[in-house]
DNA sequence: CGGGCCCTTGACAAGCGTCAAATTCGGTGG
DNA sequence: CCACCGAATTTGACGCTTGTCAAGGGCCCG
């Protein structure tokens, strides 16, 4: 009966797309310090004391765990407008592993400086906005994790589409590796991604390189798992 | 290859529990409205202008989201010492909705206010606080989702036996509702908890309580997905 | 006593993981 | 430039896990 209440609400778009460059652009920056890392450098490690929460201006980041087996967990894939490392600002210390995986420009902020600088500018992003939004993010991916196979890509290949502006897009990380990020076989993987391309949701064009049709992305999205004709 | 960098980390428990209570309490609460809420009112809904974030100091609250089908999907459990509603501080709007599950007490944080005060009173806990704790159950929630039935129902019952600090424990919601917030079929929860039951990981004492077996529970939950003899 | 809801159970199918092996790709050394 | 190696990806066969459907039992509340 809880579980009823909500029904009749429209169906709107689930989350809005939350880029925090656009409002650090908007507070014109002040005090932002950035960082220009190359491709397979690390942000941070676990276990390092956490100084800084950073904002991914550019390039790619993921951010990976062990679970209990100690098999690592890629948890998190960080874009241009993204915040990493804001899970571990209350404990003090990293938890995860952050990877550069492609040419990264990343904004630094101290939080106790950040914070400092916003009590003089107002008009400064919050820190809680910055968790607020990554806080939006770890429940996408929630919502994600309840998808089969195909809609879960399927939804994973839109979110980048609307990341990187384009339905035409490059993926940052291995099939491999974006399947552990799906929690998925690198099996399954192949073939829902084969999948996507038989019901002309897609068309490869080079190892990591597709053309996304993003109408039919969202149908297969929507589909239950049950495949399309 | 990405992927096996953090391999050799010794394994330790993955993450912290994280009471904001506690850290209220050190900080003398100074400035924290609390409200009382009977089981079966609504903390705030869908759509809502965000005017507060919560922090659960008794009871229990079920946050639930529409999902792209129009079904109710439980999406949070928070308990006392949870943050709930921060994810919607950037937006303004609330996106889901929060129904108070047992009689409750909760702490309602008007964010401009709470900063004031914050200025003011260095021990007070800050808002980015609060919303890296709620980032922290999103994560928890999120690898609990990469596990197999009997392994997600373990981990969730063992959270919620150190949540509510006994082993003996009254479950706030159904089976139902449990199982739509570990993303199973209520058949398939119902079958979790007999395998449960029969390798002696509980008891169940009545229609929705339990009695805990802590270590087998945890031996099940590094199971993957496989029965234990 | 009669519904209605929650929880169970059984039978069955679909989805995904697992295993083994083939194939392709990228990069390296000759 | 070409052969070769290792890693990534693909394919097929097969089985376990979970979802689905249908039906039954138990409990609470009129």
């Amino acid at each position: 009966m809880n579980a009823s209440v909500a029904l009749r609400l429209p169906v709107v778009p689930f989350w809005s797309a939350d880029d925090v460059r656009a409002s650090l652009r908007a507070a014109g920056s002040i005090g932002l310090r950035t960082r220009a890392l190359p491709a397979g450098s690390t942000l941070f490690s676990r276990g390092e004391a956490l100084r800084q929460v950073f904002v991914v201006m550019s390039g790619a980041v993921q951010v990976q765990r062990a679970d209990r087996a100690g098999q690592a967990r890629i948890v998190d894939l960080a874009l241009a407008g993204d915040v990493v490392g804001f899970d571990d600002f209350a404990s003090g210390l990293y938890a995860a592993d952050a990877l550069v995986l492609r040419d990264a420009v990343v904004g630094a902020i101290e939080p106790k400086r950040w914070w400092r600088l916003s009590v003089r500018n107002p008009r400064l992003p919050a820190l809680a906005s910055l968790g607020a939004a990554q806080v939006h993010r770890a429940l996408r991916q929630n919502m994600r994790l309840r998808l089969g196979a195909p809609s879960r890509l399927a939804d994973c290949l839109l979110q980048l589409a609307e990341k990187l502006g384009s339905v035409d897009i490059e993926l940052p990380l291995s099939y491999q590796d974006l399947a552990n990020y799906l929690n998925l076989r690198p099996e399954t993987m192949s073939r829902a991604l084969h999948e996507l391309e038989r019901s002309s949701c897609l068309r490869r064009a080079g190892r990591t390189r597709l053309e996304l049709d993003p109408e039919r992305l969202r149908l297969t999205r929507a589909t239950p798992r049950r495949r399309q004709v």
